[in-house]
DNA sequence: GATAAATAGTACCAAAATAGTCCACATTCA
DNA sequence: TGAATGTGGACTATTTTGGTACTATTTATC
């Protein structure tokens, strides 16, 4: 449930990828080749990080991209609004006519909140701590939560 | 960003309308009556939520459905899994094979942190509390938070 | 028992979204 | 000047989703 596409997927492990040296700048290239990713798609999700300011670019020969601000001041929230682009939940934002319903409509106003919360959610997982090696703060036994980690 | 189905989100209007009344019996026919959708469409989401025991379903003339249990102890998290299905907010579950690489994959196992975040918001929330009437909690200037309905 | 009204299950099709690729152009370093 | 690199946009193929249709099964009622 709940789908982030897999662009977006990638988008954080290029994020992560440039914030382990953020000095270092790193071509499109670089990132690709390191990642084992196609240059193609490495390039685009690239374009649309720094269209919505979280890379910084520099072009030409010897070019490439670093990070646009502290990994710690980068939310998941950001990478994922900045590659999914600003879709809610609910798609019946504009086109309330479909929906003339009483009972409906109170349902939609509410989706407001589960927005808000996990908008929320995500706001508070930085890049930084995404970077950080997974902390085996729990071990399950195997098979206990089958869907442990799905949504 | 965040993508649900309209399915899911007709789903939650569904489940709605039967909180209402919870111990009437409504058939899909009334509901998609009522609730201005197709028959086909609203059947289909019925035998969702039957199959993950959040209805219960009466054969025959006469028959229909009702909530398997209380608004109360129904939440959206629950909704939004039997008609979305268990799909993680990464595909990268079960094929290892194609991240190969270290940074890459503690990205991944750190997805599992905001999986959780986000399932847990959606837990708190329940359909009782879908079902009430929006109230006006605050009202923000409007433009203060251009994308507020968004994720 | 016969009949009508429902759900149950499954398969299918069309449309939309997504992933992924390619190319022509602009910029910068050496 | 030339090679390397980002920029922008268009394009195609694949996958997912939404929506529909059909048949079987169950049950209330007459």
């Amino acid at each position: 449930m709940l789908r982030v596409g897999k662009l977006t997927d990638y988008g954080t492990v290029v994020m992560t990828y440039l914030a382990r040296e953020p000095e270092q700048m790193r071509s499109a290239n670089d990132i690709a080749a390191e990642l084992g990713l196609a240059l193609p798609t490495v390039s685009k999700i690239l374009k649309a990080l720094l269209h919505h300011g979280l890379l910084v670019s520099h072009r030409g020969a010897k070019g490439g991209y670093t990070l646009a601000a502290p990994a710690e001041a980068i939310s998941v929230a950001q990478i994922i609004a900045a590659i999914e682009g600003p879709i809610a939940l609910t798609e019946c934002s504009d086109t309330e006519g479909s929906c003339n319903q009483e009972t409906g409509c109170s349902v939609r106003g509410n989706w407001q909140r589960i927005n808000r919360a996990v908008r929320e959610a995500l706001e508070n997982v930085s890049l930084a701590e995404l970077a950080r090696p997974v902390q085996p703060i729990r071990f399950m036994t195997p098979g206990a939560l089958p869907s442990a980690g799905s949504l």
